[in-house]
DNA sequence: AGTTAATTTCGATAGTTGTCGAAATGACGA
DNA sequence: TCGTCATTTCGACAACTATCGAAATTAACT
């Protein structure tokens, strides 16, 4: 039963439901989700230490960034099925899919540029 | 979105799985349901009413009781979905089996009349 | 070696949740 | 109508959670 309630509970919150949809787009770096949702990184880099601890990413490291990713295959039946839920229930979700949109456009080396840009403001 | 996490809040606890799983066997009252999980009655009552609010449970008077079941047919697919995916995780799950042991023994007849009766139950 | 950038960890905080016991409510039968 | 019993609501409390900003860590590039 433990598993099952460990994948609720990570299902249980918007902004991982959100984190897990782009995912589903393609491997991101803590900074890109970072943009797209718009909370503190710090925010960002627990939902997905979460996410990892339950088994439904990985992350690897990539240069100065860390990559996170679907489990896919692998991983337990369970999540398989709650992932599949998931994107059944949400395939038409106003938010998820605007996420999606951004989450194409949305470049680690260009954010890198328009950090220091705002540095460059201040 | 909205509708997708709050299923998955309701999944989320203990608890409210074994009383959904429970009620899977019959419809029951709340002293049964608080007997077999030991739980305080008012925590028992606050838990079916969250069921009820999400659409999972309908409850209805039957004399002094309240009788509480499953949402069956009418529901919503995505809860549904849910909740097959939940028997299926559970099906040998031990706790749940014991519960619905104890589900099948129990009686709210019997709950009243005295604690020595209460305890052979068990 | 020092600088910069990405990420994680830490500390604080406000909000939520699961739990209990007590009080209030509602229904039945004497 | 009164008392009893099942249930709900209320008030309190401890534990947990989502969030932030700051500090620490890790990695690449001078």
């Amino acid at each position: 039963m433990d598993e099952l309630i460990k994948i609720a509970k990570a299902l249980s919150d918007r902004n991982r439901v959100r984190i897990l949809k782009m995912l589903e787009s393609k491997p991101m770096c803590v900074c890109e989700i970072t943009s797209v949702l718009g909370l503190a990184t710090s925010t960002v880099s627990s939902h997905l230490s979460l996410l990892r601890d339950v088994g439904l990413i990985t992350d690897r490291k990539d240069g100065k960034w860390v990559e996170y990713q679907l489990k896919n295959g692998t991983k337990s039946l369970l999540s398989n099925q709650f992932m599949k839920l998931v994107g059944d229930a949400l395939k038409d979700d106003e938010v998820i899919l605007s996420d999606i949109e951004k989450t194409q456009k949305v470049d680690r080396e260009i954010i890198t540029s328009s950090t220091i840009l705002k540095n460059i403001m201040k």
